[in-house]
Formats: C-alpha cells, structure tokens, sequence
DNA sequence: TTAGAGCATACCCTAAGGGGAGAGTCAATA
DNA sequence: TATTGACTCTCCCCTTAGGGTATGCTCTAA
C-alpha cells in the first residue's frame, strides 16, 4: 500500500496528475482511506501507471487511453492516431516553407493567407477590353444592365465582385475579361447578363493597396508563392474591388483583394 | 465603415474572434459607437486582418502577432517560430516511429516509458555471483553490512534499488553485478560497501511481471526499442527491484522494471 | 506534545476562441 | 407607425491536461 507521494516518485507521475487520472475514471487507488480521504495504490498498479505514461507520451488523450485501458481494440485507435500524426506533420511542413520563404524574401510585402469562399449566386457578363481602363466603364454598365433586367433584385451584404482574365496570358490589349458580383437570387438573362452559382472555394488570397499598375506583382507573387508551397491552383484568380476610385479619392487607399482558387 | 457582420464576411474571421483580437488590443474597430457598443471597421484594416490571419495560420501565437504588428523584429520571431516548428515535427517524427512498431508488432506486452530519474546518493556494492539466484543472499547481505557501517543511515521512501550487469555480455555464472541503494545520505565505507552520487538521468523503462526466468525477452525488447526509435543507450541499464520473493507469495506478482539511460 | 512533512479539497489559471442566454439595435415591411 | 427578423451587444461557461496556491487535516518522528 503506497501513498501518493510515493507511488508518484515511482511511476513518474505527478500527484496532480494521479489525482487527476483518478477524478477522470482511468486510473483508480485500490483503496481510499473512509475517514482522511488518503488514498493508496498498490504496486501492481504501476504497471497501469506506466501504460498510461507511454500513450501520454504518444500524445494520446485520456479518453483514448481510456478506451484502450477498458479493452477497445487499440490497432484501431493506434491507426487513428497514426494518420492525425501524418497529417499534423504536412500541417507543419507546409508551415516550415512558407516561413523559410518569408524568412528568404526581403520584401515582405504580400501576406498571403487560405481561405474558403462560401458559395454565391452572381450575375457575370464578358467582353473584350481594348485596354484595362475600359473596365473602368465596363463595370458600372453591367450592373446598370442587371438592374434594368431586375429590379427588384439586391446585391449581398457586404458586396463581393470580381473580375477574371479569360486569357491564359498577360496581355496590353483585347483582353478577355468576366465580371461577376453576387446576388440575392437568380433573375432574368439577357444577352450580356447570365447568371451562375459559383461553389464553395477553397483560394489564396492577397490584398493589394493602391493604384491597379502594379497590381501584376502581386498576381506574379502569388502564383510563386503557390508552387513554392505546393498549392495546385484550381480555377482563374479572381481580381476583387474593395476599395477604388467610387469611394476612395486617394490612389493610395484603394484595396485590391486577389484570390486564387486551389486545390 | 462596416458593421462587425460584414467586415467578418469580407476578413473571413469570425466574428468572435474579431471581439477576440480587440479584447486583446490585436486589431481595435475604427470606431465604436458610444451609445449602442457597435464596432464599426474600415476596409483599409482589411490588411491587418489578412495579416492576422495569415500569421495565425502559421500558428503564431496572438502575442507573437501583436509584437510583430507592433515593430518587433518579425525575423526573429519567425527564425524563432521555425525553431520550434522542427522540433514539433521531430517529437511527431518520433511518437509516429513508436506508433508504427506497436502495430507492426503483435505482442503488446511491455509499455515502453521516458522517465526522468533525479538524482540520488546510493551505498553500492559489487560482486561476482556464481550463478543469478546467489543474488537472493547478496543483496540483503550488502543491505546488512551497510547498517552495521552505519546503524542510523536511512534508505530512501520509497526505496530505489537496483543491479546493473557489469559484464557486456550475457552469462550463465561468474556475473559480475553491482547492487545499488538509495539512501538519505553518505556514510563511513568499508571494502565493500562504498557510496557514490548518481546523477539525474534519462531513462527508458519498461515493467517486467513474474519470475526472473523471463526478464531476458524484456532486455531485448528494450534494447530493440531503442535502436529502433532513436534512442542511444548511456549506461547500463539499471534493474529495479520492486515486488519479489520479500513481500509477495506468487510469483506472478512479482514486479521489476528495467531503466535503460539514454542520451 | 509539537513541528514539519504529506495529504485533502477547492478555487483559479492556461490559448484561442466556440456556444449560448438575454437584451438592445437596425432596417425593411405591413 | 408598429412589428418582425436579422444583427449586435455583454456576460458566462466550456474545451485539454493538468499547474499553482490557499486553507485545513493527518501522520510521523523527535
């Protein structure tokens, strides 16, 4: 019969942690004192104790282990564990990368971060640009257009709108281009206007502040960051307005999110 | 200015967390209305938040953001957090290497533990036995002798006691063996008895139930384990006597754990 | 008999929020 | 104008695996 200071300086294992293992169901005195409370563990019991520290060790919670104690099939839980352990592993190595990158890059100027974009009905038009200024009235039309079609019809709260480049390459000039920008509902199509749910979204995704000129840097970063950290891009970066020339006087202040879909 | 809801939209943070972050001056609203408490934000924090998240996604801690938000040197903090991100993924590194050998394996049997033994100050007395039984007179002979040396000296609560094998190989007789015990302090030394201060160590351990005919399987395991996992012996591995013929009738309940230091 | 060590319970703390209750606010509709 | 439903507020409890501390009881040796 051991106190719990001693069977603790045998099993390696705090009194507060015994105490704890008890009020949790896994690891029980043998006896408990009716009258002081004093409780008493057997030698035998250190067996348990040392069991109980190996799975710790293996960073298996108390209810595993407790199922395990109380004879569920351990493979099991072990294969469990085993996979959650490879995949906290990729979790780190994807971390170790991207901060290596950060730690190589002088310019820290882009923060890129993963995220899910829910799923939107928008309405979205094409066309052919002469040159980017052009969207600069191009935008406004389509929505006037959807408007005209629909009137009844709301955009969401907050409004989310993007533009994406149809070309697979960079170009100054006939630049195919789709706007989208989500809706409520679906409405009546026209010509120009059509509507589509576009489906939950896992993207990269960075902010670009001021004038749109050099905006290429930041599609040129992103697209480096990815196969640097082994996203597999899955769709057309999306070019989100937050911030321009209808609300912002200042070139300075307008806001620019990227978004490029992967996976 | 946006309400709580859009800005939590448009960041992709929830909107507890948001609360969070300006409860822990992270990232404070533009501007709370006096009389409701509503937290109004501006999208140029659009930034902030993207860098919050993006430092969070690399699991820096709240602190470790607000000190870089704040001007700290971010290369530090990150050179630092990648410290501790390949140590993280050795530790993962290794629990895995333990997991896969208890599924490869299929006796279970002993429960292999690292256990951090303090440090002691120890009578000890060696021999040669002619055979391993002659051990069931030495031991209690050393532990008679040393009271003689010194009738008021006193062994440790609970005891530690153990045999190293000082031989490198395996013996049937002529096993040189040292036995060890610990004891509150030093005393007077005779030829046999001398005293000696072990330090703190690093140990494997497991638990051996039952007769000494068996415990070999329990050295291979140990020893097997630690060259499989990693682990390099630096010592000799300690036998501890913990249930034996002195205290406990069957013989199944015998109980003895080996200590095999490492590092 | 008394001091000191050991043991008991009980309460608060961690990191980064999540969940929910109860109450106030806002905007659109009837 | 009144109401309804969606948002928002604060406050409190919950998560893991115990650690720290306060107060009081128990045991053991001098």
């Amino acid at each position: 019969m051991l106190k719990i200071g001693e069977f603790s300086k045998l099993s390696h294992l705090t009194v507060k942690a015994l105490r704890f293992y008890e009020k949790k169901g896994l690891l029980i005195p043998e006896t408990v004192d009716e009258w002081t409370g004093y409780r008493f563990y057997e030698t035998r019991q250190l067996e348990d104790a040392a069991k109980i520290k190996a799975y710790r060790q293996l960073d298996l919670s108390i209810d595993e282990i407790k199922a395990i104690m109380s004879g569920a099939d351990a493979k099991v839980i072990f294969a469990e564990k085993a996979v959650a352990l490879q995949s906290q592993r990729e979790e780190i190595d994807v971390r170790l990368s991207i901060i290596k990158s950060i730690l190589e890059d002088v310019n820290m100027k882009y923060q890129v971060t993963v995220k899910e974009i829910p799923s939107a009905i928008v309405y979205y038009a094409e066309t052919t640009l002469e040159k980017y200024s052009d969207a600069m009235q191009f935008i406004p039309m389509c929505g006037e257009e959807c408007r005209k079609l629909n009137p009844d019809l709301k955009c969401t709260n907050p409004p989310y709108e993007f533009c994406e480049y149809l070309d697979g390459e960079y170009r100054e000039t006939n630049i195919r281009i789709r706007h989208s920008e989500a809706v409520e509902k679906t409405g009546r199509e026209s010509e120009l206007i059509k509507f589509r749910e576009i489906p939950v979204t896992k993207v990269l995704s960075i902010f670009h502040k001021g004038a749109y000129e050099q905006i290429g840097e930041a599609y040129a970063f992103i697209m480096k960051y990815a196969e640097d950290n082994g996203y597999k891009p899955a769709g057309l970066a999306r070019e989100c307005y937050i911030d321009g020339i209808w609300n912002k006087e200042s070139v300075d202040e307008w806001l620019t999110e990227i978004q490029l879909p992967i996976e």
